[in-house]
DNA sequence: CGCATTTTTGATATAGGTCAAGAGGCGTGG
DNA sequence: CCACGCCTCTTGACCTATATCAAAAATGCG
């Protein structure tokens, strides 16, 4: 039931980076009033709808995304053609970042919440990380953030028992503030942790019985952090 | 029984970039004359035997490495105490990448055969960066690979059943020409497959009596590369 | 040669997978 | 606005893969 909308639908208005509302964390933090005059086509900002897909692995693709707000996921298929989340893409998060290396996309990127995106050519992006080195370390932070979430989902998120791996998995998708979260599908839960959907179900219900989560409205939890921080050491 | 040898005793030779054997492959590979002689600490290489420890995690670094030839593990600790394998480094890898970003190195590096390094300041390779393209390009490529390594681990070796994870081990640890390889301690394959040592030891020797490996001399194998693939995929 | 460590093998327990059925939401069309 | 059908989620019963516990081989080291 993917709604896939069209690029000509989706890529509207020019965005105004100057004055972006997270231009302090987003790719472009570094780039001065001259780099933004440099740079020909246009940053173009979108909408996306929940379902729909931003681009395949194996796309051939031109630009990189700078996430403004939302929630996106990032799958890798198998030889025997299951599928594995190896990533969630959250506010301020860049997709893409592969394309200064090689021109295909490697993931295929999912729309799992109402989304905001800008999108940037790459080929301003490599251009100006050679001259700019305010974008230059930006880009190698992007990258070790890459390597370290990565690492961050090997360690707490797919090593260890169901309930582990589903405490890790609640501490790392709330809000921080106010100990609230939203839960995914149990599948894309299972995608994520390893598991089947109905061991997904389970391990969720034994959460809301022992109290470690409580559900306030539909799908929206309140999380017992310590708690849950006690399931994984323990 | 950690053979741990002095930084005093360890770096000796200084390197001979210009004629490395490993050049066209290693970090350097972009470097002209002149920027070899701009970089004011001597490359140093030098060879440590197994067991011996390259850097922990959390560490304050100040050298990038080069791996001419050997195999090194990449530990990270989980808060329960117990450790996962997130990588393993061979031949042409470069360790310790995010020195570029960050003051600390972020595992724990183990050596599991006798390596040969070459170490490299991070303050002359960030300098470099700025100013050489080919070096700039290699750094991303770099990350690039760790990043795609990253995501082969854990959808590979991380998912599925232990035969499953046990096959797309001795694929990706084989010689490719040859189809042979030496096995890691039962230990340390159930760090990288997240399997007790006993499901290891239990999987290989399944492996031995179906003929998917055969021992030639002691720890050293041939594989039935096709049978290990009908594994996966079956 | 003998002790320590690693590997293998066996017996048993259990977490999680599988299969199946029912319950709760949600959109669509009458 | 309600009813039907389609999903997704939940729950139950059962089974299998892997963990656990234990002991015996094999290997390596002093």
């Amino acid at each position: 039931m993917t709604k896939r909308i069209t690029i000509a639908q989706a890529w509207s208005g020019d965005a105004d980076c100057l004055n972006c509302s997270v231009r302090k964390s987003a790719l472009f933090s570094g780039l001065t009033e001259d780099d933004f005059e440099s740079i020909h086509q246009p940053v173009e900002q979108v909408t996306m709808p929940p379902g729909a897909v931003l681009y395949k692995a194996g796309d051939t693709g031109k630009y990189l995304y700078t996430l403004r707000h939302g929630l996106i996921k990032l799958v890798r298929y198998l030889p025997d053609g299951s599928q594995r989340i190896v990533r969630l893409m959250c506010d301020a998060d860049v997709l893409g970042l592969e394309l200064l290396v090689t021109p295909q996309y490697e993931h295929e990127a999912l729309i799992l919440k109402t989304t905001k995106l800008c999108r940037y050519p790459v080929s301003d992006i490599l251009r100006l990380s050679h001259t700019n080195p305010v974008l230059h370390k930006d880009l190698m932070a992007r990258w070790h953030k890459a390597v370290t979430d990565a690492d961050t989902w090997l360690t707490e998120l797919s090593t260890g028992s169901a309930k582990k791996r589903m405490a890790g998995l609640l501490l790392q998708i709330m809000d921080k503030d106010s100990r609230e979260c939203f839960l995914l599908s149990r599948e894309d839960i299972g995608s994520i942790l390893s598991i089947t959907v109905e061991t997904a179900s389970r391990t969720i219900s034994d959460f809301k019985r022992t109290g470690l989560m409580k559900e306030i409205t539909y799908n929206h939890y309140i999380l017992d952090i310590e708690g849950l921080k006690a399931v994984i050491s323990g």
